[in-house]
DNA sequence: TTCAATTAGTGTCAAATAAACACTAACTAT
DNA sequence: ATAGTTAGTGTTTATTTGACACTAATTGAA
């Protein structure tokens, strides 16, 4: 029984992975040299972490696997959030020759299915280079061209975390388990790409009941040091993943 | 060059088509009688429309394709929003022999993309019975046990729908289009499963700016006539799909 | 040891929104 | 004419939002 028998040559999985350092969102990317014939330079080529989907897997699995493989960790914040299937996606002559290279069967169709990870990226230890491949943060206003259609999949992602963080409380994902106000607020701002009241800003985030003030303080900071908060998991599973919202109380309603 | 090598055996998609009629939210579900060898009775057997997708199409054109087949609708309101890939999701016996019947491969793993349709109801024509297989209306809460993993992808599709009428104006695209402010509140009603005050309800409606009042009433009914309003679709689509939301204004903000 | 620099942390007021609530208007059928 | 039915309308109170500026705590440099 063959390792490749057992994948699903039509349908992969892709992982967006974002994380957040100096004040900055990125990407994890994966960078690829290839040998080109003609110029002797290789080729660089970045594409969204992903593999084809094994037959005894389901799709949160394969992602999750992905996900592991690169960063070596699990239990991390990740949500399925589109399917990419245009005909032409893997058409591009420079994504076939990879393919060629790689896959049993270069030709086929494949379906993707996209996921948004969100990740401490201090927890992450790039496994360096196993040799012509490794991984790379790339801020998000710096990604080049990409694999496939994976620059479409990384601008829908992005898109839907900036509406997403607004309705469930999973910024805290991007941050260590311990954090400041001002660093969540710093995220948040960075992501929706808009300064925020410092004042409003921590009123809600308190009033929601989503943080657990610890008695700990920075140390060694040239300042005031700041309070550290964790997220309270508990409750927010507890509601499902019922919205976060807009009311004070954690409830959410358009209608009276 | 044949029809069925035309088709990916290994992605399908499957439409969870909501409608609104008799103040119940429905289902449109495929109903196939199939003969059963043993009871010569026909299996009664109930599924999501859906087909394989075809090389030649992406997933939102095979989707609107199951759908036009089905009700000779185009142009309706259409959604991916999950996929599906647990590898049992067609292990179950009476799936299975379904499959064998008219699949090339019916051992293929299927991994289907699930869009949700909504539709006024009013406008479907149901071809009655291409012989053995027909489409019925069934209320949401009257749902039976249906093929493969469709009661789940069922779910799924209900409790989303739940929640983005809460954030988007989408409602309308199950309603005629005129209809009257108490058709459209009892239409919310219905999907939320919670009584509305009728007087906010309607300031909200009105202020949100997605109602275009007509002039014309309602005739013939045996009470005071209802005005007719048409969806403001093209403010909405200029909003882009934003999140039409909690402010009176239109806007949607978590912080200041 | 003082002070300059830096970031943390706090409260109030006005404006907008939400929630609760009951009566009159217009039509049909008897 | 009237009974029955659904449409349509405003006000008041409570809650939430958004705008806004100063003091507190720490380090490092003078």
């Amino acid at each position: 029984m063959s390792q490749l028998a057992s994948v699903n040559p039509h349908v992969s999985t892709d992982c967006v992975i974002f994380g957040f350092s100096q004040e900055t969102l990125r990407l994890l990317l994966i960078r690829r040299s290839i040998p080109n014939k003609i110029t002797e330079i290789d080729d660089i080529h970045y594409a969204l972490p992903g593999d084809l989907v094994r037959d005894d897997e389901n799709l949160d699995e394969a992602a999750k696997r992905v996900l592991a493989e690169l960063t070596g960790l699990k239990g991390i914040y990740l949500e399925q959030f589109q399917a990419f299937g245009d005909p032409m996606r893997v058409a591009k002559q420079k994504d076939r020759s990879w393919l060629k290279s790689v896959r049993q069967d270069p030709d086929a169709r494949v379906i993707t299915v996209a996921y948004m990870a969100l990740i401490d990226s201090g927890k992450v230890n790039l496994h360096p280079g196993s040799f012509s491949k490794e991984a790379v943060w790339v801020p998000i206003h710096e990604i080049p061209e990409l694999a496939f259609d994976h620059n479409d999949i990384f601008e829908n992602a992005l898109n839907q975390l900036r509406e997403i963080v607004q309705i469930r409380p999973i910024g805290f994902e991007l941050l260590p388990d311990k954090f400041t106000m001002s660093q969540l607020q710093s995220l948040y701002e960075t992501i929706l790409e808009r300064d925020l009241d410092k004042r409003n800003f921590r009123r809600k985030m308190l009033n929601s009941g989503v943080l657990i003030p610890l008695t700990e303080k920075q140390i060694g900071v040239s300042n005031k040091p700041a309070r550290y908060y964790i997220f309270n998991r508990e409750l927010v599973e507890s509601r499902g993943q019922s919205i976060m919202n807009l009311r004070m109380d954690g409830s959410f309603s358009l209608f009276s």
